[in-house]
DNA sequence: AATCCGAACGCAAACGCTTGCGCAACCACA
DNA sequence: TGTGGTTGCGCAAGCGTTTGCGTTCGGATT
């Protein structure tokens, strides 16, 4: 067996109470004793059972975190972050990935969680009936993509403006033809894609240009997807000069689209993405950069912070600050060849 | 407070033992009761308190996942796949990102995972004296990393192979002044560098090459550290005209450089990278594959063989296929302009 | 009809910690 | 010397499960 603490007791020939009092910090030690006891304590190389103390405390020193993909870079960048952030405050993170639906089904049906963590930090929206389940949990809650759900602390950027922004740029470049590469909200519930397209909408209506649906394609925010978009696009009578791609990875499946049709960028088509992925420098996209390593880290900030003062009240919303990253793929349309 | 099991139990009007035994499917409840207390549960929704439980049967139905870098896209897609694995059977996952030296030494000395977990899945590899605090966790233990330790169940790939298909390509190619884009072993403890490096040595002495230290820079595993490795191998008075880079992202860095310096891919300089990342297709990347998502579900497979079947003894090192992949970024050399 | 047996269930003791409360011992002050 | 207030520590009752063992009971066996 291994050791516990009546075994640190004994060779501090002490009760287990102290020896709790001691290890953990709490007054009603003498120094001396305290010193006594964690000496001891290293030596035997003692470590509280979390199982134990958490069901004797009713704290878990637990946060969980639910994604829908871990592998995915915008995901993986906030997870990072935020388990250094609780880690570094002796907080553990269960982690539960829910890309599959049948996962998402078992985890919110059972809820595993469910007496398992202080607190949960979600990277994917629930729809009404799951945040309910989480609220259930009574436990503090944050994310950090849009479409919050009332209860939860909630950490993002101004998708619109970033929109507009990215937008705007290719309008000022003398682009009135300018196509859209986005991604269904429904699945996942988040409002990005709606914010993301409003942006572009009210880009174009300042402008005086007449959106046309055509001009919208769906790339579910993936590398494929944004190829497929791009190609959609390419196939119309009258192919945009330029297109707005909601995330870089669209943009990126739309560079190899049109490196496929043997189209240069940006003297053809010019293209602008949006997150500012890390390898977006590598291959030169223009983007809308957003901190997401910050966003991770400030939501898992809120979260500890509640987990201290529960009575402070759910924090505000944290919008974080986004910038445009003018790159090497936009350029003026090019008027000499296509009408 | 939340519904224990005593509520259940009163609810169906049988004791606790038989609410647990019907619960966790144990014999010595007749059919009619176990449905009842199914219902009841249901009903209630009830979910055991894991602490409790984990408590008293000594199991946690937890895995401990140890990462360097969850935000690197090797280790978050193997997580990514490990993770499906492990819920899907019903266990949790405990993650732990190491990436700093603190966050490292935190974690080894403190060894929160203590009486957490069932099992530990690292994709780091541990120094010897880590690694025996991991064996002291009395748990199996795996990898998906090179550089296995004693007590670890390994799934790896031939990292010297690979490296020799890829310098194979490029001296089938012509080309016979090679550079590598390598990174340090040390402070990961890794193998990888040291086998892929070997891989290249091996081609060389093959093919006749005299091997040139000048040729080999260091690119720390990072698309950065690419790109400055490929700036010093353009700094040389005879310059490779053709790039192994032990991993994709450091070949990206190189393209990137190579595009700062105006050079053109494949025509003046071919760049073969590892490892298959998912931009590579994008950015048109030749390079070899390793099923990286496979590696991950397979270490996790077999750890839970392990728990299963505890006197099995320790599986043996699986190794998973990988291919080389011909895409753009390779040519024969350019003999008209450089001499 | 006496016996045996297995199935179905309850009892109670862990599991290893936390924490409210009680109780000495000690200090300072009057 | 007595009173009141700290300080430092032990007692013991939980926390919500699991599990070995004991008990009950209906039915099969002689």
């Amino acid at each position: 067996m291994t050791v516990s603490i009546t075994d640190v007791a004994e060779a501090t020939g002490v009760s287990a109470s102290t020896v709790s009092r001691a290890l953990r910090g709490r007054p009603g030690v003498s120094e001396e004793m305290r010193a006594r006891i964690v000496a001891a304590a290293a030596d035997l190389g003692y470590t509280a059972s979390r199982s134990a103390s958490s069901l004797a405390s009713g704290r878990t020193h637990t946060i969980g975190v639910v994604v829908p993909y871990v592998g995915r870079w915008f995901f993986g960048t906030v997870l990072d972050a935020a388990e250094k952030v609780f880690s570094a405050a002796g907080y553990d993170v269960l982690l539960y990935n829910l890309g599959s639906p049948e996962a998402r089904k078992r985890f919110f049906t059972k809820l595993p969680i469910r007496k398992r963590v202080d607190a949960v930090l979600s990277l994917l929206i629930p729809d009404p009936e799951e945040a309910a389940a989480l609220r259930s949990l009574d436990v503090p809650l944050a994310t950090t993509v849009g479409g919050a759900r009332p209860g939860f602390t909630v950490v993002g950027i101004d998708d619109r403006g970033g929109a507009e922004s990215a937008v705007r740029h290719l309008v000022n470049l003398g682009h009135r033809r300018i196509g859209m590469i986005s991604g269904a909200s429904e699945p996942l519930h988040w409002t990005t894609p709606l914010d993301r397209r409003q942006g572009y909408l009210d880009v174009l209506a300042d402008s005086g240009i007449e959106p046309d649906p055509a001009l919208e394609a769906d790339g579910g925010y993936t590398v494929e997807g944004g190829e497929r978009a791009m190609t959609e696009l390419l196939a119309l009578r009258q192919p945009p000069t330029a297109v707005f791609a909601q995330s870089d990875e669209m943009a990126m499946g739309a560079l190899r689209a049109l490196r496929r049709h043997r189209l240069r960028v940006p003297e053809d088509v010019s293209v602008v993405g949006f997150d500012d992925h890390e390898l977006s420098e590598v291959v030169g996209l223009t983007t809308v950069a957003q901190p997401v390593a910050a966003q991770g880290r400030e939501a898992a900030r809120l979260l500890l912070a509640q987990l201290d003062e529960p009575d402070a009240g759910p924090p505000r919303p944290v919008e974080m600050p986004i910038r445009f990253i003018l790159r090497e793929t936009t350029a003026p349309p090019y008027t000499g060849r296509r009408r």
